[in-house]
DNA sequence: ATGAAAGCGCTAACAG
DNA sequence: CTGTTAGCGCTTTCAT
């Protein structure tokens, strides 16, 4: 194989409706209509602008189509950490829903940096997205509302600000019926764990959940952990203190409710590191039921949500608002959540 | 608040450089040289010029933008699972390069389906990607390069095909290492593990490092299990048996040598559902070490790929063959691999 | 049934 | 230093 056959070419100038009107001797309008489907062309030239299509590889330009249509087929997706397993599948089913009604995701991760996440968001205004999906809204919800307000239609999915559409579970009842299935095994005192580079409004909702549900036990007061991993402190009750102590001593903490899996796996983690035992010394109970805490060795008590049922629902709202047949203030749609309970819980 | 003040308002026009420059009284072109950060421009009209943008709350239109400068700055990404936790890390890390290029990320989800690999890739080429990466390449060949050939620059990142550029690890070297650590640790009946629906050329490549292995310690035969979890059975050689025959009687599988985490995970969690102990009756190697693989309860040996010096190079690559800074024919890049022992695997 | 013409919002010569 | 002009590739009336 000669070299030359190998090189990596300039890019070529793609052909334009212009060459393909030429080839076929029509004008361009036609051949528009033919790309479009457009009913009024005789089955012969039809034929003919196909032949020309084929031959020249033309593929329309969706940038000089859109740019006409004075709308693209775009949807932002804003995500805060794409590695967090939860998010991957979200983005993953996201894709595909958007896909299946005509629509290209564009994703834009955050870090969960407020900053980040308001350039993404410009850089997908300055595409002219259709639409733009929070899988993550860490932001300053005053800014954002600022840049955004009359822009785009916004969804929010499994977060909610109440100025867009919300497709989430009711964080409160999940955290509520998490921390409840503590107190039911007979905990006393349960801790809620967050990871600050998280979180989010579902973690104010998940530890209002939480809260009431201490509240409606009769127990308290409550504990919020707010830990960095794999750091060997945190701050309980906004006090630094070594996190192994939080487990040990008579007034020790016997149960955590996370505000994520990832966080309660890493707890996990922790407390296998400092032998402590899950669930014999402490319970654990997780929220989203990402993959991973299916597997035995994780066995992981947690909230599920029903993403693929978030995705298409999320999905459905923003191409309706863009599409119009959604009109009026922004509407939540609820989805229910279910405990799944696994080996990291225990009666105490 | 009113109940108009809280509806989700049709997206209003946005301003064009047309309305800015009429608002600061100049002509567009001047707009487009403050906006571009053209040199020539007075500090006085610059000051206004900037005034009405912010004013306007103006925001070029990066379609228009593109059309006649005839090149995006959009890079197209395929990948093939995106809750596959490498490719998850792999699609923010490149996500993250590329913004950090000027590029935007346009992702595109496989499912290691070669039908859709080339639905995505048309649908990128149609926004006119100023290049693709591949982080997965399932698909076909022939096809594929047929409709990119001369089309757009193509990197491979973690994959390989012969007709783009590849930044990549030595598969070989990497399964050569994972299988002779457990040819050292005494094992003499080593089965190599895959996962059908994600098998593409790199697996390949580790199929034949596992086998040089064996060839060097002069062991043999091989034996290739493609095993779709969680399945109770796989195709062995080729003829389909119960997974777990395979790993008892005299003349038993003791290693395992797997494609990839995902698949040595899925193998361990099988391992403890039918009460096979990991390492003592079955050691198990992996290929990426994702960040699971490092959990104390999963501790999974594995070959390690370092994703950012992966994604970055992979960034760098088509960036500079989409700026002209590389030309030639495709260029092979290897990074290392190594290494990462952990519990999954014991001498025999 | 087909073609001509007017833009979409912007950049990039080129004049003034 | 600033304005004028000619497109980029396409859709969309409106004629023919």
């Amino acid at each position: 194989m000669a070299a030359s056959q190998d090189s990596v070419p300039a890019a070529r100038k793609p052909p334009t409706i212009l060459d393909v009107a030429s080839h076929a001797g029509v004008s361009k309008s036609t051949v528009s209509n033919v790309v479009r489907d457009f009913p009024g062309v005789s089955e012969s030239t039809r034929r003919r602008v196909r032949a020309a299509i084929d031959q020249l590889g033309y593929r329309p330009n969706v940038l000089a189509r859109q740019l006409v249509q004075q709308r693209t087929n775009i949807l932002g997706v804003v995500v805060g950490d794409l590695a967090n397993p939860f998010f991957a599948e979200m983005a993953k089913l996201v894709e595909r829903h958007a896909a299946a009604r005509g629509y290209t995701a564009m994703f834009c991760n955050t870090e969960g940096d407020s900053k980040s996440e308001i350039a993404g968001v410009e850089t997908l205004l300055e595409y002219r997205v259709a639409g733009i999906v929070f899988l993550t809204f860490s932001g300053d919800s005053r800014t954002m509302r600022e840049t955004l307000q009359h822009q785009v239609p916004v969804v929010f999915v499994g977060c909610h600000e109440e100025w867009g559409d919300v497709v989430s579970v009711d964080d409160v009842r999940g955290a509520k019926l998490g921390t409840r299935h503590l107190v039911d095994a007979g905990h006393r005192r349960i801790a809620f764990v967050a990871i600050p580079e998280l979180e989010d409004r579902s973690d104010v909702s998940r530890w209002e959940g939480y809260r009431e549900a201490l509240v409606e036990a009769g127990l308290g007061p409550e504990v919020r952990i707010s830990w960095s991993p794999p750091s060997d402190h945190a701050s309980v009750d906004g006090i630094d203190r070594k996190l192994v102590d939080v487990f040990n001593g008579p007034d020790r903490i016997t149960a955590v409710f996370a505000s994520n899996d990832v966080a309660a796996i890493a707890l996990q983690e922790f407390a296998d590191r400092v032998a402590l035992r899950v669930p014999h010394d402490l319970s654990i109970v997780g929220f989203d039921d990402v993959p991973m805490a299916g597997l035995a060795r994780i066995s992981l008590t947690t909230v599920a949500q029903p993403r693929d049922e978030l995705a298409r629902l999320g999905i459905a709202a923003i191409a309706d608002r863009i599409e119009h047949k959604l009109k009026g203030p922004p509407r939540t749609t609820l989805v229910g959540v279910n405990l799944v309970t696994r080996l990291s819980t225990a009666p105490l």
